[in-house]
DNA sequence: TAAGTCTCCTGGCAGC
DNA sequence: TGCTGCCAGGAGACTT
């Protein structure tokens, strides 16, 4: 599923493809997948066609391209979306849901929009300055910093999270506290910083949330370094190949086997309608 | 206001 | 073989 590193990579991957290009033909083959879009499926036609791109920006999970100076192309990959790179007239994939030609230096590609569950989404959205003169589209304003913004700041994250009596890992997947975290991420950061899941914010020490912060940056590099994390064909780059960042998850999807650490059995437990995986040894404080 | 729950959505899979 | 129901989860709306 698209976190962070995901997105991250996706991104890079777009860069040398989309950058200076202008968008020649939109065919949006499925008005679902533009529910972030303000307008009907006309109207996002109307909008990007004949743009040409800018560099591609991101924050958290969100990612966007910006054109003229006012609008963005903006995406999110829910759980499975895909931006792909693809070469005019090759086969369409089977959850294709639009098709943007692009043209540039005379030569054409595809960028394609591909999403099975359909929680990700396009949308033309309007660009606005943040209250530190950041240009963002307007759905991303209240989106907090990742750890990899280089003007994350920890000590003021560390301060929101020590005034919360909400559990450890709701916080941390809070866009609004800190952004790009997701359910397989947080498991696997909790596991490094020896945290469980359950406890609350403010039972923690400014120490140790520190310690948690600097497990997500870590991780997030790690993934990122392996092209991401691919249980199945939901998460791809721009290219269609996966990552390998599964092979070194800790805990997320390990229940039953030995930890990594300690040898003792991952647990899985329900939390918010999902899962979360944990070393009951490693990771007290049930 | 804070915190928890529900909804959207599809394909894979287990159980019958 | 075919049907049913569960599971996965990001983000925003909704409820407590």
């Amino acid at each position: 599923m698209p976190e962070l590193p995901e997105v991250e990579v996706v991104r890079r991957g777009l860069q040398p493809a989309v950058f200076g290009a202008t968008v020649r033909a939109v065919e949006v083959r499925d008005g679902r997948a533009l529910k972030r879009h303000a307008g009907d499926a006309l109207d996002f036609v109307d909008r990007i066609e004949g743009a040409v791109l800018g560099e591609p920006q991101r924050r958290g999970k969100f990612l966007w391209i910006p054109f003229d100076a006012d609008f963005a192309l903006m995406a999110h990959l829910g759980m499975s979306g895909q931006l792909l790179v693809r070469p005019v007239g090759s086969l369409d994939e089977r959850q294709l849901r639009v098709r943007m030609r692009i043209e540039r230096g005379g030569g054409a590609l595809e960028l394609r929009f591909s999403d099975q569950r359909l929680f990700g989404s396009l949308a033309v959205d309007r660009l606005l300055p943040s209250d530190d003169g950041e240009l963002l589209p307007s759905q991303v304003g209240h989106i907090a910093r990742d750890p990899l913004d280089p003007a994350f700041d920890v000590d003021a994250v560390v301060q929101r999270l020590r005034a919360s009596g909400r559990n450890i890992k709701a916080l941390i997947l809070d866009q609004q506290l800190v952004s790009g975290v997701g359910n397989i991420y947080a498991d696997e950061a909790l596991w490094r910083a020896r945290l469980y899941w359950g406890r609350p914010g403010r039972s923690i020490s400014v120490a140790k949330l520190r310690e948690l912060l600097g497990h997500v940056e870590l991780v997030f590099q790690d993934a990122l370094a392996e092209g991401g994390t691919s249980f199945d064909a939901l998460y791809v780059n721009v290219n269609g190949e996966s990552g390998y960042f599964s092979r070194s998850l800790h805990v997320y999807g390990r229940q039953g086997e030995p930890c990594d650490r300690c040898g003792t059995a991952i647990v899985r437990e329900k939390f918010m309608n999902r899962s979360s995986y944990f070393c009951p040894r490693c990771q007290r404080g049930r």
